[in-house]
DNA sequence: CTGGGGAGGGGGCCC
DNA sequence: CGGGCCCCCTCCCCA
C-alpha cells in the first residue's frame, strides 16, 4: 500500500503553519457559497445525481468477500480507474508521420543514445526512452518538504499542502483545494448532500455515507482473517486485531 | 471497549 | 496545465 497520505503527518491539524501567510495570495471560495449563512444552501444536491450506492449484502459484496484487507481495498480501488489505464500504449504506436520517414527510411534499427540499445522499431525506442524519462525526471523536489515528485503538476499540487491556498471566510481555516474548502463550508452551513437510501441520515461527505452504508451491511467490508468478523471500517479492524483478536489466540 | 459520525488529507483520473 | 471530482484513508470525538 504505497499510497503517499499514509506518510505520517502532522496529527493535529490546527498546529499546522498558516502557509498561507508564507507565499501567494490566499484563493476564495465563490462568494454564492457562503450565500444563506447559517442556513443550510437552497440547491442541495439530491442523491440521484450522484453515482448510485449499492447496498452490500452478504451476497452482493462488490468486493471480494475482503481477503487481505488492505491489498483488496487497494485493487479495488484501482479498479474503479482501471478503465482508463493504459490509453498510452495507443498513443506510442502512433508515430508522427514526419518522425517515423526520417528514422525508419534510413536505418532498420533505431538506437537509444543514453544507453546504446537497439530496436526494430521507432516506437519501440520511444517507449524505451519513457523509461530513461522516468528515472531523470523525478526531480521535482517539493521545497517544503523531502518529497519528490515526477512531474511538475504532481508537485504543484502538493506544494498545495503547504500553502494551503483555499481560505474559510467565516473561521480563517486554510485548505489546499477548493474542494476541501467546499467540505469544509458545509460545516458551517449544515448543508449534508449525501443523503442515506436505507435510513433519515444525511452527511455532508460522500466519504463519511459510504462509511455509513456499511452499518446498513450484514457483512462489513473489512474482515478480520483470523475470526472472520466484520468491520465497517480499517480503522475498527485493526483495532480489533491491536486488541488481540479472539481467535488469533 | 466498540462502533459510528464528523472532519479533513492525499494522489489519481478526467475534462 | 489546472480544476473538479473520486476514492481511499486517518484522526478525533462521542455514545
Amino acid at each position: 500500500m504505497p499510497r503517499s497520505f499514509l506518510v505520517k503527518k502532522h496529527s493535529n491539524s490546527a498546529k499546522k503553519p498558516n502557509y498561507s501567510e508564507l507565499e501567494g495570495p490566499a484563493v476564495f471560495i465563490s462568494p454564492h457559497i457562503y450565500h444563506g449563512l447559517p442556513l443550510p444552501l437552497p440547491e442541495v444536491r439530491s442523491p440521484a445525481a450522484y453515482s448510485p450506492i449499492p447496498v452490500w449484502t452478504t451476497s452482493s459484496l462488490p468486493l471480494s468477500p475482503v481477503s487481505g484487507y488492505p491489498s483488496s481495498l487497494s485493487d479495488a480501488s484501482s479498479k474503479d480507474h482501471s478503465g482508463s489505464e493504459s490509453p498510452r500504449s495507443d498513443e506510442d504506436e502512433r508515430l508522427p508521420g514526419k518522425l517515423a520517414e526520417a528514422h525508419g527510411a534510413e536505418a532498420e534499427k533505431f538506437q537509444c543514445a543514453v544507453c546504446g540499445k537497439a530496436y526494430s522499431t521507432y516506437s519501440g525506442l520511444l517507449k524505451h526512452k519513457q523509461l530513461h524519462c522516468d528515472q531523470a525526471r523525478k526531480n521535482f523536489s517539493c521545497k517544503f518538504c523531502d518529497k519528490q515528485y515526477v512531474s511538475l503538476g504532481a508537485l504543484k499540487m502538493h506544494i498545495r499542502t503547504h500553502t494551503l491556498p483555499c481560505v474559510c471566510k467565516i473561521c480563517g481555516k486554510a485548505f489546499s483545494r477548493p474542494w476541501l474548502l467546499q467540505g469544509h463550508i458545509r460545516t458551517h452551513t449544515g448543508e449534508k448532500p449525501f443523503s442515506c437510501p436505507h435510513c433519515s441520515r444525511a452527511f455532508a461527505d460522500r466519504s463519511n455515507l459510504r462509511a455509513h452504508l456499511q452499518t446498513h451491511s450484514d457483512v462489513k467490508k473489512y474482515q478480520c482473517l483470523s475470526c472472520s468478523k466484520t468491520f465497517s471500517r480499517m480503522s475498527l479492524l485493526h483495532k480489533h486485531q491491536e486488541s488481540g483478536c479472539c481467535a488469533a489466540h
